[in-house]
DNA sequence: ATGGTAGACCTTCTA
């Protein structure tokens, strides 16, 4: 089974992209991220045509998740618990009825910039709330991915100049500390799993690459799309696959997002 | 020198 996330940077401007990247890499079920639209606004029919249900947990003009997946859709949850005040559409899960069925959970973290504002301070709280969802989901002992716009750099190696990034919210030590603390409770990045069992070294690491100044042409990116796995799920994980060559491609008027699809491969069929 | 780009939308905000 292929498990995708993809923050499009609204849905709805890169459709012609989206389908076109949907009927080549044909994954099975995928995290949408900033769809930036509102529910009866999402483009349900064309993903339909391509034979995908639809889960949807959109906000007018900022933020918006969704998930779409071959296999029917079950015991979907929009909005992370913990705080009845956010109304920030930021986290969407779905039970995937697939023969072996998959918890999945699509989320597009705070940017929490700038530092010290209370931006800044509703990306940690979120964390905290992630870290809570993320145990109890764990006494389930489901085949779980949590997989999304995490907004963290893990690591020096995840960036491609250190000193440009240490005051920005993406790269903080409390940041990379609550990342960890994810990992901790029994979460597994795909990515350490990539790197870990790859028979040649990682050509790239990057998700992301900002339209300004020229960063996709400078390869000056970042990696912040990732995939945590529950310990039942990395023990059927088969490989990952960075869609780096969609940061490049237009189609007709519309302009690739700025950041890529990350796939992952499952054995659970 | 505080730039640069993209998207939604109402004029600036977010990233």
């Amino acid at each position: 089974m292929k498990l995708a996330t993809w923050n499009v940077n609204s849905v709805n401007a890169r459709l012609p992209l989206v389908l076109e990247w949907f009927a080549e890499a044909q994954p099975d079920v995928c995290a949408l991220q900033e769809i930036k639209c509102i529910d009866e606004k999402f483009p349900y029919e064309a993903f339909e045509s391509l034979g995908y249900n639809c889960a949807v947990h959109g906000q007018k003009t900022y933020n918006g998740v969704a998930i779409v997946s071959k296999f029917p859709l079950s015991d979907v949850t929009r909005g992370l618990g913990g705080d009845e005040a956010d109304e920030q559409s930021r986290y969407i899960e779905a039970l995937i009825e697939a023969p072996v069925p998959v918890r999945f959970i699509g989320i597009y973290l705070p940017n929490g910039n700038p530092v010290g504002t209370d931006k800044y301070a509703y990306k940690l709280r979120w964390l905290e709330r992630l870290h809570a969802r993320m145990a109890e989901v764990l006494d389930y002992e489901d085949i779980t991915v949590v997989t999304g716009d995490y907004n963290i750099i893990p690591s020096k190696d995840d960036l491609w100049k250190e000193s440009v990034w240490l005051d920005d919210a993406l790269y903080q030590p409390a940041v990379r500390q609550a990342y960890q603390g994810l990992k901790n409770l029994g979460y597994t990045d795909a990515f350490d799993v990539h790197v870990a069992t790859a028979q040649h070294p990682i050509a790239n690491r990057y998700t992301f690459w900002d339209y300004q100044a020229g960063a996709w042409q400078k390869n000056e990116g970042i990696r912040i799309d990732h995939h945590l796995m529950s310990p039942q799920a990395a023990d059927r994980f088969v490989d990952m696959v960075i869609h780096k060559d969609a940061r490049g491609r237009t189609h007709d008027e519309a302009k690739p997002s700025d950041h890529v699809p990350v796939v992952i491969e499952l054995a659970v069929e």
